[in-house]
DNA sequence: TGTACATCAGTGAACGCGCGTTCACTGATGTAC
DNA sequence: TGTACATCAGTGAACGCGCGTTCACTGATGTAC
């Protein structure tokens, strides 16, 4: 792993494996990858086997080992692969509309979200459902994780220099106790960011991704009707209020 | 599993069973679910294992099929007893507010979920986080499930007809597509509940576990403060504006 | 009250399965002279 | 360009584990006469 630094930088193309063993090499670390993806689509974190992904690419379970430290860390790259998926994903939807139109903006994360869930139910119970008894998420997570609600505290960002945050909102204080949970936010935020503002963008975020895990959990049954566009048209109206509550709207 | 109806009427005590194999059987029926409820709580549902429990009590792993048809079964057990578990500390905290106090009686209900769950995270987990693959609810966990999202319903009720819902709420209207999702709930409230209530009520709903859920299973990590009370705080100030969006103060 | 028979809880062995991980090994690829 | 050695991907057998479920059986409990 000491590796040569200028003779990588000297190649053509840096970033690509020079010797045929590490094309191969890089190739098969892909393949696992997809295939592991491809379990997880189609049968869900618990049922993921190191066995079975070797079995696809027909090779021996043990060469598994050549690429991976342990299902753990498979699972791992899952997560993160999962979270930056969807964090691509509303990033770009979000960029592609304007940036002075905060509800377009607002509603296209929520969106993105939404149909990124839909599509991939099994990548979104791994990041948002129960977590895995015994698992623990190590820190290289966090940074993919926070790539929607970086989004959205942008919007916020931007209603606030803009001054475009509803009076109501601007004009409303929060307790002591509550300031100090906001905390952690706060100090990523300019301090011009109401309180207020935080407290509701988190609430707003919590209420979303609570949506969206109930539609696909099954918890909207004999709720909200499943007819044909009734779960979109009760989806956009909760994006419509949120907006409203979070005053941008 | 005929029985004789009149032979069962006739004892004093109709619903203690009557011969010594019968008392055995509802004891040892008993013991396994305790059992069950003591691994689910320990290792969390996935882990769940008939095996486990047979060693548990002490007996072949067999015998437990005297008593379950499978352990799909028994989970079903399991996932109703939680939902009535949740919903009796949901009713009891409601049931000590003054009728009339429709915050108060609103609160406690989100008080005693999050209360709930905290204590009993795998059940919450169980009940609230991912499905199971392959696992399909039966009818009969609907009911149980209904329990808290009763109890809310019957907050909207009365709050309609003491005619103490915020005007911003009562004079706003709502999309006929929305109208037609909302369809359901509808069909079990009075007429005279408005829809933006309705479609409010289902958004704190979902809000109030997605918090819950957000909290346990780790997303709030670098969102909100972990300090003494800090998610307390934060949670009493949600439920505070929840009942704000909801009209209801 | 006593006997003959039916019910049924519980046993223990077995089936058949799949899993993650380790280890000594082989043979191909890459490297230094 | 050619040879000697080091690296390393991949193999296949094995370890040790646990699981849900079935089945023929035994012996105790209950029932009918």
């Amino acid at each position: 792993m000491t590796g040569a630094p200028d003779t990588v930088a000297a190649t053509p193309h840096p970033s690509v494996p020079r010797t045929a063993r590490e094309r191969a090499r890089a190739e098969i670390a892909r393949e696992i990858l997809e295939a592991a993806r491809r379990h997880l689509a189609s049968d869900g974190a618990p049922a993921l086997s190191l066995r079975a992904i070797a079995r696809d690419l027909g090779m021996a379970s043990s060469a598994l080992y050549r690429y991976i430290a342990s299902r753990d860390e498979l699972l791992t790259r899952l997560i993160i692969d999962a979270y930056d998926s969807l964090g691509a994903a509303a990033e770009a939807s979000e960029a592609l509309v304007a940036r002075d139109d905060l509800v377009g903006r607002f509603s296209a994360v929520c969106r993105a979200v939404r149909a990124w869930a839909t599509a991939n139910p099994n990548e979104y119970a791994l990041i948002y459902g129960s977590p895995v008894p015994g698992y623990v998420a190590p820190i290289e997570t966090i940074a993919p994780a926070s790539r929607v609600s970086l989004l959205l505290v942008r919007i916020m960002v931007d209603a606030t220099a803009d001054g475009r945050v509803a009076p109501g909102v601007t004009g409303d204080a929060v307790p002591p106790p509550v300031r100090s949970a906001l905390e952690p936010v706060r100090s990523i935020l300019p301090i011009e960011v109401p309180d207020a503002l935080v407290q509701l963008g988190l609430m707003v975020w919590t209420a979303l991704f609570g949506t969206v895990s109930f539609e696909l959990f099954g918890q909207l049954h004999n709720a909200v009707g499943e007819g044909t566009g009734d779960r979109d048209a009760f989806f956009a109206e909760c994006v419509r209020r949120w907006a409203c509550q979070i005053g941008i709207a």
